[in-house]
This record gives structure tokens, sequence and C-alpha cells, in this order.
DNA sequence: CGCTATCGGGCAT
DNA sequence: GTGACGATAGCG
């Protein structure tokens, strides 16, 4: 999932980059998506159990093209499962056993722990580094960048952004190239119109975005870990925070203007407390 | 009409 | 694992 429409969303505030500009870095890069690509090409063969190695081609691909481009891979793998995202985890198991029934096995792919463990000896082998991420490698991937560990996260995940990473990098093609967005060039993103997307509205408006308001904008428009608020993207809930400016404010003004049933209850409590509201 | 949300689905070889 | 992209639907 992610949050649905926020990179289209903050596309003006992306560039284009090469692997070459992080020669001699570390990029902190997502195992995960590299995985499920991998598995794709031997799907069936992992429906029905036989053996299968096809699903490390992939992930070994993208590490060599890094090297190829003298960047130092950081491989972040998925460590343990979230409790508050037991709904979404059950409801993909039961996608794929409807999809095993159907026999599209590229919709049954699931990342075991052996498949993981099989990629880990080889990155052992080769002397690439990796850490599994304690929850999901997302915040971790964060994390590393935030610290310094790396000069940015390699990924397909918008939550990046939604976790303030500083610098992310997405849609890596063979050609070494990618799309950045940094958390800090969130302030000059722009709407089709040219007008900025967080600053200039009032005074301090970037500082509120970078505050808090962009992440629970995030949350808004609909995140794995709670009930999203129905017929609420990005763009409305962008446009309620900044006419409310605080997230009670704007929350007040979704319930006043939509018809329909109110958002669950026990969303806007874990909103505002994961928010320290 | 224009804007926005939602749905289905590719990805690799 | 997430989401480009085009189509469709619902709202003001």
């Amino acid at each position: 999932m992610g949050v649905q429409g926020l990179l289209p969303f903050v596309s003006s505030a992306s560039t284009e980059v090469s692997l070459e500009d992080y020669r001699g870095q570390t990029l902190a890069c997502d195992a995960s998506v590299w995985l499920h690509r991998g598995a794709i090409s031997c799907a069936r063969e992992l429906a029905e159990g036989e053996p299968a190695v096809g699903f490390l081609r992939f992930p070994l691909r993208m590490i060599a093209l890094l090297k190829r481009h003298g960047v130092r891979p950081l491989i972040v793998f998925d460590g343990g499962a979230m409790p508050m995202k037991a709904r979404v985890d059950a409801a993909r198991a039961a996608d794929r056993e409807s999809a095993k029934a159907r026999g599209e096995f590229n919709k049954t792919v699931k990342i075991t722990a052996a498949m993981t463990q099989q990629l880990i000896e080889r990155l052992r082998q080769d002397g690439v580094e990796f850490v599994v991420a304690p929850f999901e490698a997302d915040s971790q991937l964060a994390f590393l960048v935030q610290h310094g560990h790396a000069a940015a996260a390699l990924t397909e995940d918008s939550d990046l952004l939604a976790y303030r990473c500083p610098s992310v990098l997405f849609k890596l093609s063979e050609s070494g190239h990618a799309r950045r967005i940094t958390f800090a060039g969130l302030q000059h993103a722009q709407d089709s119109k040219g007008q900025l997307l967080f600053d200039g509205a009032w005074e301090g408006e970037w500082a509120a975005w970078e505050g808090g308001l962009f992440v629970a904008m995030c949350i808004m428009a609909g995140c794995d870990y709670l009930p999203s608020v129905p017929g609420v993207g990005v763009a409305t809930a962008h446009k309620a925070l900044r006419a409310g400016r605080t997230v009670e404010r704007a929350l007040a003004k979704l319930h006043s203007k939509r018809s329909g049933p109110p958002a669950p209850v026990a969303a806007e409590a874990y909103l505002l407390r994961a928010l320290g509201l």
C-alpha cells in the first residue's frame, strides 16, 4: 500500500539522479521489493513447493548494478511482523490463497524466511553488508539515513517519506538512474499551477509541515495501520490541513463537510497519539 | 464540467 | 512488497 497517491502528489520535488552521484557512498536498499520481483520469475515453482533459486537473480543483479557504479550496498531485510498490521497481513494471506486456487501464481508470491536466508547466505559469501530490521524495513531504512549510515534509501515505497527519511531514491532503472526526493526538498513541492504545496500560505508554514503536518497528511490519506477515512486521499487531507493549520481543526473540518459515515473513532485517537498530540 | 477517489493489475525472463 | 497508468464513479 504505502501512501496511495503520495508520489504523484509530490513529484515536482523529485529530481533525476545517477548512481554515479553516490560513488564511494552507501545506499540503504529495501530488499523486499527486489525479492518479490525476483520471485515472480519462478512463481509457479515456488507455489508448488519445487526447489527454486531463480528468485535470487534479480536482487543480485541490482546489487551488481550498484557495485558497478562504485556504490556500497547496505541491504535491509524485513524482520518481525507488526502487530498493528495484522489485519492487512491476514487480508494478503487470503488473497494469496484465492489466487492460488485460480492458478494465478505471480499473485501467490510470498517471501519466506528460508528464501531470505538464501539471499543472506549469498551476501555473506560476496561480502555485501546487510541488516535485518526489528520490524519493517521502512523505518530501519529511514533510521539508517537519518543517522548517517547511508547517504540515501533505495526503495519503491512511498512510506519512506512518511517516516521522514531525509533522502529517498525511487524507480532505479537498469541504466543506473533514479528519481530522488529529499524530505527538505518537499518545501519546494508545487501543484500543477506552480503554487507551493507546503510553504508560503502563512508565516512558518513549512516548519509546521516538517514538524508533523506532513506525517499527519500521510496517515489521513491512508496507511496500513489504521482504517482510513473514506473518501479522503492525499489531496483532500492536504487541503484540510492547510486550511485548519492543525490536525484537530483539519479533522473537524472533514467531519463537518463530509456526508456519509464518520471516521472510525479509533483512527482519530491513534492519529493524535501517534503524533504526540 | 473538473476534481478526486477507487479499482485492476505489472513487475521478471 | 508497492504502485504506473488508464478507466470509472461520485461529488460539488
